[in-house]
DNA sequence: TTGACATGAAACCAAAAGGTTTTATATAAT
DNA sequence: ATTATATAAAACCTTTTGGTTTCATGTCAA
């Protein structure tokens, strides 16, 4: 009944460059690793973990296809990340009003 | 002119849930280090260093006062996250939209 | 001015993260 | 059947991370 209990973290998984760049190649559409990894320096293995860790975070799922794995985008673990993020939104726009008005009283 | 050019990203900052933590706490209101330490199991130094990667990530500030050092939650550079977020937004609202149109179905 | 307090800085440590190379396994193509 | 392809899994390595303890410094209070 409670949260999802994902193996891994929907924060840390997006901490890494990388793996935020392959949830882009993923968004614009599904491939398989070998086709994600060309996209990196790194090796194909490397990539491999980076897409474990994803799906682990329930980011990203793959299907196995033939002899390859096709992986495509899970976007639905961000709205948690879309929560905590509106709780401080109204911070940031405390912000910018206060600087709005500082602006106009000029 | 370019992106602020931070020495911590802002991704990786928030990656660490005792730093979100911290940020929380200071969402509440400014504190010193030790009122924010005394809230974990972990050493005031501890805290100081996660205090100093936030601070470099520009996501809070510290002003000295007397003897101790006043935090304060900087919000700002959450907006970067909130337009990285916002990219994908539109792949969960699709896949909303066809899990409503799915069950409207039946 | 001496002592207590708040923080900063340095040295150190263990575990985790991000890589690599090697080995294994399943599927496709010849 | 045999070979090539696509990925997974394992073993290993180095750097980073998150923590500790110890030492130094600045400021307030007696």
């Amino acid at each position: 009944m409670g949260a999802p209990a994902r193996k891994h973290d929907v924060f840390q998984a997006i901490a890494d460059p990388t793996r935020r760049e392959v949830l882009r190649l993923l968004a614009e559409k599904e491939r398989p690793i070998s086709e994600i990894s060309a996209h990196f320096p790194i090796s194909r293995t490397a990539i491999s973990k980076h897409l474990r860790i994803l799906s682990e975070a329930d980011l990203v799922k793959g299907e196995k296809a033939g002899r390859e794995r096709i992986y495509y985008l899970q976007p639905e673990p961000l709205t948690e990340l879309k929560e905590w993020l509106s709780f401080y939104e109204r911070f940031w726009n405390n912000k910018l009003q206060k600087l709005k008005y500082i602006v106009e009283e000029e």
